[in-house]
DNA sequence: ATGTCGCATTCCATGCGA
């Protein structure tokens, strides 16, 4: 919840932050060094959406300008209830939202969990995926159509390689057994893609104490 | 092998979502 976020905290340590959480499940938020400006909170397209799972703002330093959406896209399953309905509706008012946003034709970076595997190579063990809601081709083609618009994927325009994960099941021994998916996807304008750098899965903090079952992936723009 | 984890409620046990 947006109240029982830690903000002074992570604000003693020179991070503005812009929060969009609720009760239980879902929650994004953006922490930035420098200025957020334009904060909006909520995906367009469906007023009758509760859930907090987008929220965008423009970071300003300098000369520098980068507008950084963070998304926690729904996961779908159990397909055949109405949670797979809800993402492929998500994920088509992304689309629609992104269209608007590439406009500006300015550096833009849409990054989140995005509980997509985009191709088997994205996945250890692909045939398990198979009837999943993360791996579905409907699935796979809404994420391609939001490419289409003009959107590089951060991570495949530095390598082709498989075995490039950001989330492991914490059954099974998934981590041990690196049973890993790629989930977790920056997505860049082309004006974005123009200073991207450098590309980096944080598979460390999968390994430490009690971890999340993401890790990072964290980009460098310059 | 739905095998783990975090959360909330029905509150120390269970159901849910991931």
């Amino acid at each position: 919840m947006d109240e029982a976020f830690p903000r002074m905290e992570i604000e003693a340590l020179g991070y503005n932050i812009a929060t969009h959480g609720q009760k239980t499940f879902n929650g994004v938020a953006i922490l930035s060094k420098a200025p957020l400006e334009d904060v909006r909170i909520g995906l367009p397209g469906d007023e009758t959406d509760s859930q907090a799972r987008y929220i965008e703002a423009v970071i300003s330093h300098g000369a520098w300008v980068v507008r950084v959406a963070s998304i926690y896209l729904p996961n779908g399953n159990p397909v055949g209830t109405e949670k797979y309905p809800y993402k492929l509706g998500w994920m088509d008012r992304l689309h629609a939202h992104a269209a608007n946003l590439l406009k500006f034709e300015e550096p833009l970076v849409l990054a989140g969990d995005y509980n997509v595997i985009p191709a088997a190579r994205d996945a250890a063990d692909p045939a398990a995926w198979t009837a999943d809601a993360l791996f579905l081709p409907q699935t796979r083609a809404k994420f391609q159509a939001l490419l289409n618009l003009g959107f590089t994927d951060a991570l495949r325009a530095t390598t082709d390689a498989g075995g490039l994960y950001t989330f492991w099941d914490y059954q099974a021994g998934a981590w041990q057994r690196n049973n890993g998916i790629r989930i977790d996807h920056l997505l860049l304008s082309p004006q974005a893609a123009d200073l991207l750098c450098d590309v980096t899965i944080d598979r460390d903090m999968r390994a430490a104490e009690k971890p999340s079952d993401h890790t990072p992936i964290r980009i460098t723009l310059a």
